[in-house]
DNA sequence: GCCCATGATTACAA
DNA sequence: TTGTAATCATGGGC
């Protein structure tokens, strides 16, 4: 209606002289530049402005009258044709400096975001590689499965939503505009509306309602975010290592005691084992340095345990190389790649009882010195098979890798043996601090 | 609910 | 960059 008052403001106010209008006739002249037979017409024309302006003032009923009687008016056509010649002409300015909006760029960070989760687009697994990061993550464990369809399931729900919302607001626009263009293609029958305008009117509605949506992605986005960091976030998500990881993250420990320092390779290899990430490892051996120092006593007992099935495994290890050495060498036992005391690869002998039995750690290549597992290995050969278990009272293991200054030695000459292929004080390739 | 174990994080040093 | 030390936060047994 504002629209609608100015334009007949301003048609009150100017001088519309020498328009054409429909029928051949001419608009009179405004009050006071006429004569006697134009002021009828002043009359008229003033009375019809009068009714116009007055229009919004009066009941529905008064006004519906009023309505009909002007649309009846003779002098209609020609007044209506003016406006619309005028709205015409106001209209194309207005249109210059609205039309051709940039499109919005946090508009299309979200829609791109929505995309890239899987929220909108096709669904096809969406948010699979956000899940895949959070598995690996948190331990690539069974359980990983369990949330990542737990994940996945939240993202659908979300995704549910969303697009719930998102055809709400459609339908909502499209009704509103519907609405909109029907009141407008009535109200055009009794004043000026062009198809234009009508246009320009669904523009702004539809703006105003991708205002709203952007509302929504905006929370929708924040939805994902939420979930994503609490699926990322491994603290809240601890889960202890499975008793078989540890097991095998403890005896590399124990068996390398001297030196427990994993290479890059031996923490790849032993994150493959355990199904955890190479972090995790270095935070495990990271941590089990720091509390192994700190209460040496307390790790005594875990550290015989180990030794003692580190024990086990290189004896049968050994008898096995003894046979195959009495089998196959006619030579010295000692020399060579086999014999008693000859260790395949040296003397890292986790890795190679792993070899032995059929593991992995094959061709790693990780050196440490085991000198605790060789004193202990000595210890059961010159026992000749008289193993004992360490437990109880005779104690496999001692600590005497760590030095006066709380750290560790680096990889030393073992004091009872030496390996038959590295020099003394040799270092191994795990040395990695 | 408390307490301990344990995985992760952070600040700092070498 | 890696390791250490301290600390946080959570899980699990009691």
């Amino acid at each position: 209606m504002d629209e609608q008052s100015r334009m007949l403001q301003t048609l009150a106010g100017v001088n519309l002289a020498g328009h054409s209008v429909q029928g051949g006739m001419a608009l009179p002249p405004p009050h006071g530049h006429e004569g006697a037979d134009g002021d009828g017409r002043k009359q008229d024309i003033g009375d019809i402005l009068h009714q116009i302006m007055t229009i919004t003032d009066q009941s529905l009923d008064e006004a519906q009258a009023k309505k009909h009687a002007l649309n009846c008016h003779r002098m209609k056509p020609a007044l209506f044709s003016v406006l619309c010649e005028i709205k015409e002409k106001t209209g194309l300015s207005i249109r210059g400096a609205q039309e051709e909006d940039p499109p919005d760029p946090q508009l299309m960070r979200l829609d791109n975001m929505l995309l890239a989760e899987g929220v909108s687009g096709p669904e096809k697994g969406g948010g699979s590689a956000a899940a895949a990061a959070a598995a690996a993550a948190s331990g690539g464990s069974s359980d990983n499965s369990i949330e990542h369809s737990d994940y996945r399931a939240k993202l659908t729900q979300i995704r549910q939503i969303y697009h719930t919302e998102l055809e709400k607001y459609e339908q909502a626009c499209n009704e509103f505009t519907t609405h909109v263009m029907n009141l407008l293609r009535e109200q055009s029958r009794t004043r000026p509306i062009s198809p234009k305008e009508i246009e320009r009117m669904v523009g702004i509605i539809h703006r105003k309602f991708s205002s709203i949506q952007m509302q929504l992605k905006q929370s929708t986005c924040e939805a994902v975010m939420i979930l994503r960091s609490r699926f990322l976030d491994a603290r809240r998500k601890r889960r202890n290592f499975s008793k078989q990881a540890t097991e095998i993250l403890n005896e590399y420990f124990y068996s390398h005691l001297s030196n427990p320092y994993p290479s890059e390779e031996a923490k790849e290899e032993l994150a493959k084992k355990c199904s955890i990430t190479v972090s995790q490892v270095s935070n495990w051996f990271g941590n089990k340095r720091i509390r192994y120092k700190k209460n040496i006593g307390k790790f005594q007992e875990e550290a015989n345990l180990y030794a003692a099935k580190t024990a086990v495994t290189a004896a049968h290890a050994v008898a096995a190389a003894v046979q195959n050495n009495q089998t196959n060498s006619p030579t010295t036992p000692n020399s060579g790649s086999s014999g008693s005391f000859n260790l395949p690869n040296s003397g890292d002998m986790f890795m190679n009882m792993q070899s032995l039995n059929g593991d992995s750690y094959q061709g790693s290549q990780v050196g440490a010195n085991v000198q605790s597992q060789v004193d202990t290995l000595r210890h059961v050969i010159n026992q000749t098979g008289g193993y004992s278990d360490g437990l109880g009272g005779n104690s496999l293991y001692s600590p005497h890798n760590l030095n006066a200054n709380g750290g560790w030695q680096d990889a030393t000459t073992p004091s009872s043996v030496t390996s038959p292929t590295e020099g003394p004080g040799s270092v191994h390739s795990d040395t990695s601090n």
